[in-house]
DNA sequence: ATGATTTGACCATG
DNA sequence: CATGGTCAAATCAT
C-alpha cells in the first residue's frame, strides 16, 4: 500500500481544521455562557462536560499535528495519530515476535524477569502531574547515567482489579526541575474520575508517544486533572516557577526536549 | 489498624 | 557481571 507523498502534509492540515473547529464550537459555548445568568447553574453543569470535551479535543488534534511534524516518516500517518485507546495492552511494540510476546507474559509473574512493553506514551513534565489515577510506588532506583533516582510506581488496583499499568517517573534536571515520566501498559481498572478528564486514553495509540508537556502551576489545586481527586500519588514538594522563567527555558533548552522538538504550553 | 513508602535483596537479560 | 525492574519486610503516616 503506497502513500501519496502529500498524505502526511493532508493529515495535518485536516488535524489543524478540526482543531480549529472544535476551538470554534468552543468558543461558542462559552459565548453561550458568558450570555446567560450566573443563577443558572444547572445549564452551567451541562456545559461542563461539554467544554472538557471540546478542550480534549482540541488538545487532541494540536498533538497529532505535532506527532506528525515530528516524525521522520510524515506518510505513515495511521502509526502516529491519535486514534481511539486500544482495548487491551500490546505485545511489545507491535514488531515484537510472539515468541516475544509469550516470554513477556510467561514471565510476568516470576520475580526478576523484567522484560517490559514498549512505553505506551511519556511525557516531560516541570511538574509532577495527576493524570487521575491512583498510583502506589513499589521501588526507586538510581540508574545509569541518570543523576537523579527513578521511581517505579504501579496502579493501586494491580492486585484487587489486575490493573497491569506501570509508570516511572525520572528527574531529568534539577533547575527547573523536570520530570519525565513513562506510562507502560493500559489501565483497566475502575478508576475515580470520569474519562473526560484523563489525560491518557486521548494520547494512546499502539506506537509510544513523547510528549513534553509544561505548566506553571504551582498549587495542587492547580492541576488541570486534578479535579476532585483524593487518592492520587502523593506529591514531592516542588518550586515555584515563573512563567517567564519556563518560556524562557522552552526557548533556550535543547536537552529538555530530548525526545521531542516541541514543548505544550498548558496554561489554565 | 490499615495503607503507603522506603530500601535492600532478588533475578532475568544482555 | 552490570544493569534495571520487581518483591517484600520494615518503617512511616493517617
Amino acid at each position: 500500500m503506497e502513500n501519496q507523498p502529500s498524505n502526511g502534509r493532508r493529515a495535518m492540515e485536516e488535524e489543524l481544521i478540526k482543531g480549529c473547529e472544535t476551538a470554534n464550537q468552543l468558543l461558542e459555548v462559552l459565548v453561550h455562557k458568558s450570555n446567560t445568568t450566573h443563577e443558572d447553574v444547572e445549564l452551567e453543569g451541562s456545559v461542563q462536560p461539554l467544554v472538557e470535551d471540546l478542550v480534549r479535543k482540541v488538545l487532541c488534534s494540536f498533538t497529532n499535528t505535532l506527532l506528525l511534524l515530528n516524525t521522520n516518516n510524515i506518510n505513515d500517518v495511521s502509526k502516529y495519530t491519535i486514534k481511539d485507546a486500544p482495548s487491551s495492552v500490546k505485545c511489545p511494540e507491535t514488531q515484537g515476535t510472539d515468541e516475544a510476546c509469550k516470554s513477556f507474559f510467561h514471565a510476568e509473574k516470576r520475580r526478576g524477569c523484567y522484560k517490559r512493553n514498549a512505553p505506551t506514551w511519556e511525557t516531560n513534565s516541570s511538574i509532577l502531574l495527576e493524570d487521575g489515577y491512583a498510583w502506589r510506588k513499589y521501588g526507586q532506583k538510581i540508574t545509569l547515567n541518570a543523576k537523579y533516582l527513578r521511581s517505579y510506581y504501579r496502579c493501586t488496583h494491580k492486585y484487587d482489579q489486575g490493573c497491569p499499568a506501570t509508570k516511572q517517573v525520572q528527574r531529568t534536571q534539577e533547575d527547573p526541575p523536570l520530570y519525565r515520566t513513562t506510562y507502560y501498559g493500559h489501565h483497566n481498572c475502575k478508576s475515580s474520575l470520569s474519562p473526560e478528564i484523563m489525560i491518557e486514553p486521548a494520547f494512546s495509540s499502539g506506537s509510544s508517544m513523547i510528549l513534553s508537556f509544561t505548566s506553571t502551576l504551582t498549587s495542587k489545586e492547580g492541576y488541570p486533572f486534578s479535579s476532585s481527586l483524593s487518592s492520587s500519588t502523593k506529591l514531592e514538594p516542588m518550586e515555584v516557577i515563573q512563567d517567564d522563567h519556563i518560556v524562557q527555558n522552552q526557548l533556550s533548552s535543547s536537552d529538555y526536549l530530548l525526545l521531542s522538538d516541541y514543548g505544550l504550553d498548558f496554561n489554565y
